[in-house]
This record gives C-alpha cells, structure tokens and sequence, in this order.
DNA sequence: GTGTGTATCAACCAGAAGGTTGATACCGAG
DNA sequence: CTCGGTATCAACCTTCTGGTTGATACACAC
C-alpha cells in the first residue's frame, strides 16, 4: 500500500510517556501499561504504571502468546479505539480460558480498558488500563471519558504528522460520495482558483460549476470554498 | 522587527476547541469558556461550551473590566496553570464584590476552575471551567485531575510548536513580514471562516479585516483568501 | 516633534460567490 | 420505458469579498 512503512514520528518514544501520565492521572486505573507497534506489527516499547515487574515478565514470557486480545487482534481493525475486556469476553471465556483464570483473574484484575492509537490506519501505540477487584465496575460514564481522552490524543499524535495531502483529498471526496466531476471541482478549489477559472479548466460555464458546487455544499455540510479548503488541509 | 514578541502559534484555533472538547468530556463542569491571548494581552477568540449567550455578553460589556481573574492577571504570573476561584478569591469578597454579588452568583455559578496555557512563558490560551450550585464541591483530587489534562495539553501545544504545519505557517508569515495581527487574520482565514465571523473573534470590525486583508493581499501577492490557504499548505 | 508602522474604522463600488428555480440531455438499472 | 443520478446551462437575487480612499489613534524611533 505504501511506499515507505510507517515510521515513528519523532517524539512518539515522549508522546508515550505523556499520554501514560494523563490516563493514569485522569481514570482510575489500579495499574497500566502501553507499548508501540513495530512495523512487524509487534508490540515494543513496552512502558508499565504500578505493574508489577513479576505480572509484566509472566506475561511476555508465557500469556502474551495466548492472549485473546492481543494488540496484533487490531491492527487491522481500525474501528477500535477504546476497547474493554469484559464486552469483548464473555463471562464463560473468562472463566474457563487460562489467559484469564491463570493471570488475569490471580493477579486481581477486574477488567481491562485498552486505547489504541492509529496513524493512517495503522495501530501505533495502546494502552492498557488495569481495573482491580477492588475497584468499583467501569461505568459507562468512565467510557465515555476514556474515549474523550482518547480523541485529544489522538489529535495531538496527528497534529505532529506531516500526513500526505493526497490522502486527505481522497478521504474527503470518498467521504462524501462525491462524482468525478465533483472531485476535480474540489481539486481545482482547493488550489484557490476562482469560479471563472475553474470554468475554463473545464471547459464549461460559470453555470454548471456553480450548480457542482451547490451540490458539493449540500454533500458536505460545507458553507464556501474557502471551509472546502480548510478541511483538506485541516483534520477536523 | 517585532518577531520577538509574535507567539501566535498555527494551529491554535483548532487546539482550542479539542482541548475544549476534552476539558468538558473528561471534567463535570456546567459550562465551559476558552479564549486566546494576543499580543496585546487581551482575550481574543472566545469559544463557549452550554454558556447561556447572556451571560457571555454581559461578561463581555459590563463584568470583563471588574473582574479579579481576569487573565491579564495571569499574563505575567508564570507559575498560574490551573487555578481555582475559590482558593484565590476569599468568601468575605465573593460575598461583596459586584463581581461575584452581580454576576458570577446569579448566574448560579459556585466555583471556577480556570488553565492557562503557555508558549516561551507567554499566557496564550486560557479556559474556565463553571461549577455550578447543583454540582458537589471541587475536591483535590478532581484538581489534580485537571492537573494532568493540562501537562497533556501543554506538552501537546508545544509538540505542535515543532511541526511542518506550524513552520509553513511561520515561513510564510516571516517571508512576507507579516505583522503579528495580520498572522492572526491567516491563521483565521485558513479555518475557512468568512470576514465577518474573523472579525467577531478578533473583536474588531469587518472593515478593519478588510484592512488586514488587503494588507496581506499586497504583501504576499495574493488575490484571494481561498488562496492564502492553498498557499499555507501547498508548495508550488 | 516629526515620521514610520501598526491597528482601527467608515463609505463606496464592482464583481464574485452563494442560493434558488427550472430546464435539457445522457446513461444505466430496474 | 421509466426512474434516478449525473452533467450541463440560464436567470435571478442576496450576500460576501476585493479594491479604493481616507481618516484617527497609538506606539516607537530618530
């Protein structure tokens, strides 16, 4: 798909640690961990908050590779952001599976709520926030603040990417089901062309990219071509 | 000339509202305002969350130049991140000062947590979370929650301080000597906001847009705002 | 104190852009 | 063949933008 592999962008080694330090400061977690994705599409990197050094080697050494919800499980799944344990496994599974009666359960984890972060789709980063028995159940509300979470990190991971223009363009023209004729509409906005010269471009009148453009509003939600402009150089 | 003291930095416009989003997703305010500091110290760019228009106007017209938080105090006081009312402000004043007796009180506001940030130790944004009369008091432990929301937002503002968005923005700017009002209009213009709503967040007047406008027309050699922004983003 | 640069605003005009209605033509799916 | 989607264009009107001129006010520098 891509020329290159993803790379790391410089500074996410840092971005890391800032983003451990908010989840654990924010949400109630009893201890966690987070790790980034190699391009083998490993977990590397592993960095851990009141974890117990013991759980932590237990786990690279024998769970990690029984683990039913190992990161490698969302690489591809790139609708998962925010994730918890207990929605994903069934009571039975968590009983009965030696994932969780031989580690989880033993070292007094309740549930699990993982973050994962994505650069152009591709999973780069997790976190997992640990729930101890001890703890009160997570509540939805408790969700609904992780995800908050997760969208501002999310936006700052993306805001230090020099993502591709090209993409963005056709994100924005796929989005919104756009017509070919359409997308070079957009595509000669978004190069700050006034209406007559699009016109020219594409040979015809002042009429039809008017009425291209009504449509490409009425698509969008947009109100002008300047808001045209700024959502391809911008990720809202 | 006067690049010294021009902070403004790219990208600031959308900051704002995703730390708004995250403030008020993550913390239990009742409302919420934002505002950035320009270069003359004063509040520009006032974004509110379930504020009551009313209330925000009459902060505006009648409340702004008695207030005793008012960022301006915070300016210059480096060490202010996230402050609370009621820990600055003594009962006996909020008891007597028009201020609190005639605004904040009857608005039903019980306590205001306000998070200033800053770029090279200059304040350029700030946001107030309202606690209102029906909500618990703000415990410690909800302020160092608001704490570790504001290390984040810091460290991700100044990630964005780094980025190739943020030095096409200021190449730009520097290449045409562009003032630091003049920045503020681009950095507008490229959120793809019509005249009249840059000159309702600059609170200034459509005309002295214009002005900017056409200043910025002549020094760059551009003709249209569409173009300033496929200019921003664009090389060629 | 005069001058230069910045920021502010008003009035005016022409032209561009946005919004609406309506119309024609082509094509492919049902 | 009819219907829906696409592409085309015209006429009309409102609002926004761009361009100009001119003016005030406040800095800071020389």
């Amino acid at each position: 798909m891509k020329s290159t592999d993803t790379i790391y962008p410089a500074g996410l080694y840092n971005f890391q640690d800032e983003c451990m330090g908010l989840l654990t400061g924010v949400l109630n977690a009893s201890k966690a961990a987070s790790y980034l994705i190699d391009n083998q599409k490993k977990p590397i990197c592993y960095k851990t908050w009141q974890l117990q050094p013991a759980m932590h080697r237990e786990y690279l050494e024998k769970f990690q590779k029984i683990d039913p919800l190992h990161p490698t499980q969302f690489v591809e799944n790139h609708d998962a952001t925010v994730v918890k344990m207990n929605d994903l496994v069934s009571s039975q599974e968590r009983y009965s599976h030696p994932y969780y009666k031989d580690f989880i359960s033993p070292w007094g984890v309740q549930d699990i709520v993982e973050l994962f972060l994505r650069v152009d789709d591709k999973l780069v980063a997790g976190f997992a926030l640990f729930i101890s028995k001890q703890q009160p159940e997570i509540l939805l509300e408790d969700l609904r603040k992780a995800e908050k979470l997760h969208k501002f990190m999310q936006f700052s991971l993306e805001q230090t990417l020099v993502t591709p223009k090209h993409n963005q363009f056709e994100e924005f023209c796929n989005n919104f089901q756009l017509t070919p004729k359409e997308r070079m509409v957009v595509e000669l906005v978004s190069q700050g062309l006034p209406n007559k010269t699009i016109a020219s471009n594409l040979h015809c009148s002042l009429a039809t990219i008017k009425t291209h453009l009504q449509h490409i509003f009425y698509k969008t939600g947009v109100n002008s071509k300047t808001e045209i402009t700024s959502q391809l150089y911008n990720q809202h």
